[in-house]
DNA sequence: ATGATTTATTAAACCAGTTTAATTATTATT
DNA sequence: AATAATAATTAAACTGGTTTAATAAATCAT
C-alpha cells in the first residue's frame, strides 16, 4: 500500500503510528471490467482508492447517462455526495476494465478521523482538494467552449481516449457523441 | 456574534473554550455598497462569514462577467480558490448592499485548527458543506434546463430579485441578459 | 475469419440560445 | 420635476449545438 500512503504523505504530516492505525482498515479489492461499484437506489458505505485500473461515475437521467468523471490511477473516489450526504445514489460507478482498489468503510474512515488530530486534517485537506477540482470543473464548463476542453482533455488525460468509449467523453464533456463527433471532423479539417 | 456561534455549532459539537478561542480573531467589519472585498490579481488572505447584506461573486473573462454566488445572511465565504492555492485571484468580490462581516484572517484560520481537534473538524465539515454547494451547482448545469433554473432561483433566493440587478442573475444562470429576457417572456404567456 | 453488435460518423432539419442594435422602462441625480 | 444614466425588453439574423436517421467503422464472440 506505499502508492496510498504516499497519496496521504501528499496532503499533511502523518507520524508512522498513525499511518499504521489508517492503513490497516483498508482493504485490497480486484474488480473486473462491466461490474458495478454502485447503482442508482443504492447507498454507499464505501471510499475507494484506484490503485490501477479505470472507473466511470455517470447519472442516468431520462435515459441518457451523464459522466461525472473517470477516475483513474491515485484517484481517491466514491460517490462523494450520496456518501456524505447518507441518502440513496443516483449514480453509477462502472468498471471500465479490470482494477485493483483499496476500499475502507464510512465507520472506519470516521474512526480515523477520530483517533487523531493529523488524520482529520488529513480529511479536511482531501475535502478541500475535491472542492477545487469541481470548483475547477464549474470554471471549465461556465468559461470555455466545448472545443477548448475538448482539447484541454486530449492533453491533459490522452490515455482517457484509450480506455473509455468516446461515446461517454463526449457526455464527459457536456456533449451529444454527434456533437463531438463534428468537432472533432471541424478540427481535423482547420489542421490540414 | 451569536449567528456566526451558531452556525459554526451548526457543523459538529465545538466546547465553550473552544468557541471562545476561535471567536476572538473575528473581527466586525462593515462595508458600504459599491465598494469591493477583492478584485483581480489580488491576493485573498481573508475568509468572511456574512452577518448583514450581499457580496456578488464573479469572474470578468473577456469584458464577460461570470457570476459565480451571492453571498447574504448566513453564507461563510471567500474566493476559495485563490484562497487555498494562495494564487492571484481572477475574481471580483463587489458589496451589493451596505453589509456587515465578521472577518478572520488565514494565518487565524490555521491557529485555530492547530488548537483544538473539533476545530479542525468543523474546518473539514465546513469544506464539505462547500464541496456539496458546487456539486449541485454541476449537477444543475449538467442536468437542469436553463429554465428550470431560473424557476428554482425564483423559488429558493426569490429576494435576490430585489437585491441585484437581473443581468447579474442571468449571469448566474449561465445566461445573457437577453436570454433571461427571452424565458421570462416565454414563462408569462405560458401563464396566460 | 464471419457475422453480430457496438461505436463513430455524416447529413439534414431544428432549436434554444447568442449577438447586435434599437426601444422602452427604471433608477439616480441635480 | 427634468435629465441623465442604467437596466430590461424586443426584434432580427445567426450559430453551435441538438435530434433523428442512415451509414460506415470498429470490436467482440463464436
Amino acid at each position: 500500500m506505499e502508492d496510498l500512503q504516499r497519496k496521504i504523505r501528499s496532503f499533511t504530516t502523518v507520524s508512522d503510528a498513525d499511518m499504521k492505525f489508517a492503513l490497516q482498515f483498508y482493504k485490497k479489492e480486484s474488480v473486473a471490467k462491466g461490474s458495478f461499484l454502485l447503482k442508482p437506489d443504492q447507498y454507499i458505505d464505501s471510499f475507494y482508492f484506484m490503485k490501477e485500473g479505470c472507473v466511470t461515475y455517470y447519472t442516468v437521467d431520462e435515459g441518457i447517462s451523464q459522466v461525472m468523471e473517470f477516475f483513474t490511477e491515485g484517484y481517491f473516489f466514491t460517490d462523494l455526495y450520496a456518501y456524505i450526504q447518507e441518502v440513496p445514489s443516483h449514480a453509477y460507478l462502472e468498471v471500465m476494465e479490470d482494477s485493483t482498489l483499496y476500499t475502507i468503510s464510512k465507520k472506519d474512515v470516521e474512526k480515523i478521523f477520530d483517533y487523531s488530530h493529523q488524520l482529520e486534517r488529513f480529511g479536511r485537506l482531501s475535502m478541500q482538494k475535491a472542492f477545487i477540482n469541481n470548483f475547477q470543473r464549474i470554471h471549465q464548463i461556465k468559461n470555455i467552449s466545448n472545443q477548448e476542453r475538448y482539447l484541454e482533455l486530449l492533453e491533459k488525460r490522452p490515455s482517457l481516449f484509450q480506455r473509455v468509449p468516446q461515446y461517454l467523453i463526449a457526455s464527459y464533456l457536456g456533449l451529444t457523441p454527434v456533437g463531438l463527433s463534428k468537432i472533432r471532423k471541424r478540427l481535423s479539417k482547420e489542421a490540414i
